[in-house]
DNA sequence: AAATGTATGTCAGAATACTGACATGGGTCA
DNA sequence: TGACCCATGTCAGTATTCTGACATACATTT
């Protein structure tokens, strides 16, 4: 099934590329944090907080590309599993500051010496100059999306 | 909160800006295709099929990046809405070679309007050659996580 | 001061995709 | 031929994420 290439525009479509890239770099990265008890999300929410500490739910959601439902219902466990802490009180509005522990640093290290391995992999046929310009162009393409459609 | 731009290492990483470029079509892609009442893996299937009649259940998984058993809980769905047909009985093997229906093809004709749509405006900020080079770039970075781990 | 708008945290329920498991069909190889 | 391996379809249960809703806190506007 499936031997017959009758003709598909699919290859070559930047939208389906992208969803099969990222695809295949999700699988990937399971494959490396699944052996460590870890989601991606998981990780992205410890990476995202010990290079910016203090990060509000909201703010961890927006990073790691879920609702903040989502991260809320993440964010209660590494802080009952103690990854995380939050204060009880809100020191100004209502958004509750978070910050990794000593535990969620140390949880954290092996997992992105992993997850830096499968980027390393992914990146290893490309050129410097060819990863520059991979940001220039995933960051245009991104851009594009984000601006409100025209609607003249 | 988050008004403060520490170091951060993820605006250069390519792996992030992979993820949040495929959350940003996701979402793009939900938005046009919601009004019409499909959902993007519900898109992708009908569009393989469009492409490529005949596919299996596992060919069409494998097309849309999700495991047989999800496929299969949607196409048993779209079957009994009348978008697609499978016999009863498999001519070879166990595979059931599906074939959208008129009226299947009918409902995927203003969803991949609205697919291209998107499409369009996602490359908008493009030249021709970037999105050959954008083709280029990714096809590498899947082809590199495609191939087994160097086990030295 | 009051009204409005925006952002946040959180609860509840629904949708979607996943892992695990099993039986079946077909090919390969001893 | 028989043993083995792989792919497929499918059932069941689990996990994750989403949408909808509500109350609260702050900023902006009237």
């Amino acid at each position: 099934m499936g031997q017959d290439d009758s003709g598909i525009h699919l290859d070559t479509s930047l939208g389906y590329l992208l969803k099969e890239a990222s695809s295949v770099l999700r699988v990937a990265m399971e494959e490396v944090l699944g052996p460590l008890g870890m989601s991606i999300t998981h990780y992205s929410c410890l990476e995202l907080l010990a290079q910016r500490p203090g990060l509000s739910n909201s703010d961890l959601a927006r990073g790691a590309f879920v609702t903040r439902q989502s991260m809320n219902v993440l964010l209660k466990a590494l802080e009952r599993d103690g990854y995380v802490t939050r204060p009880a009180a809100a020191p100004v509005g209502k958004a509750l500051p978070t910050e990794l522990t000593a535990s969620g640093r140390r949880s954290l290290e092996e997992a992105s010496a992993a997850v830096r391995s499968v980027e390393r992999r992914m990146l290893a046929g490309l050129t410097e100059a060819d990863q520059a310009e991979a940001l220039r162009l995933l960051r245009n393409m991104v851009q594009s999306l984000r601006e409100p459609v025209e609607t003249v």
